[in-house]
DNA sequence: GATAAGATGTTA
DNA sequence: AACATCTTATCA
């Protein structure tokens, strides 16, 4: 079992099941660092994607671009879609495995228009420059620390936004009444 | 409020 | 051709 703590989170964290990963990001702290500047947000919404899920881009094994979903547990997973935004993600599982969580939202610190996960990266400044950085090293431009903790019956689970396969997985989770909550 | 469609380029 | 999205338009 993961021993929480205060500060960064390391990787022991990200190399667990992903679905315990992803209802375990909520309430953590994603931070970028841009120059000077820490840019900082709470993880309030995520989705689990694991190897063996039709909606994965690893699914049908690796590839230039689902590479990193199999590297070891801990980096970012940076992707961009419909050709104008990008996607943050964080690999979960042992090397070889592959697995990732994709964040969502994020209730803001110090940042605006972070409810979804084209938003969020747009506020953050990450692009595909950010994919395989190192997020449980604070000396990267991106990380995650352990904040705010929710309570378990604050955490709502249900299915995932999106996508047209394994559209029925229970994979998404997210605080309830949160406003920062993605929409529909 | 709801629903529909357009923008835009990478991926396999 | 599909896509792990968002914005704007067009209803009501």
């Amino acid at each position: 079992m993961y021993n929480f703590g205060m500060g960064i989170i390391h990787r022991d964290f990200y190399n667990r099941d992903t679905l315990v990963v992803a209802k375990d990001l909520l309430g953590c702290k994603l931070c970028r660092r841009i120059g000077g500047k820490v840019l900082e947000g709470i993880i309030v919404e995520t989705e689990a994607y694991k190897q063996n899920d039709p909606a994965c881009h690893a699914y049908r094994g690796k590839t230039p671009r689902s590479a990193t979903l199999f590297k070891m547990p801990g980096l970012s997973y940076v992707y961009f879609i419909y050709g104008m935004y990008h996607c943050v993600n964080v690999t979960t599982e042992p090397e070889e495995t592959a697995g990732a969580v994709l964040i969502r939202a994020l209730d803001p610190i110090n940042i605006e228009n972070t409810n979804g996960p084209g938003k969020l990266c747009r506020a953050l400044e990450i692009t595909k420059e950010l994919n395989e950085v190192d997020v449980t090293d604070n000396e990267s431009s991106l990380w995650i620390e352990d904040c705010k903790k929710y309570s378990e019956s604050d955490i709502v689970t249900t299915t995932r936004i999106g996508i047209k396969v394994a559209a029925d997985y229970p994979w998404r989770f997210y605080i309830k009444n949160n406003k920062f909550v993605s929409k529909l």
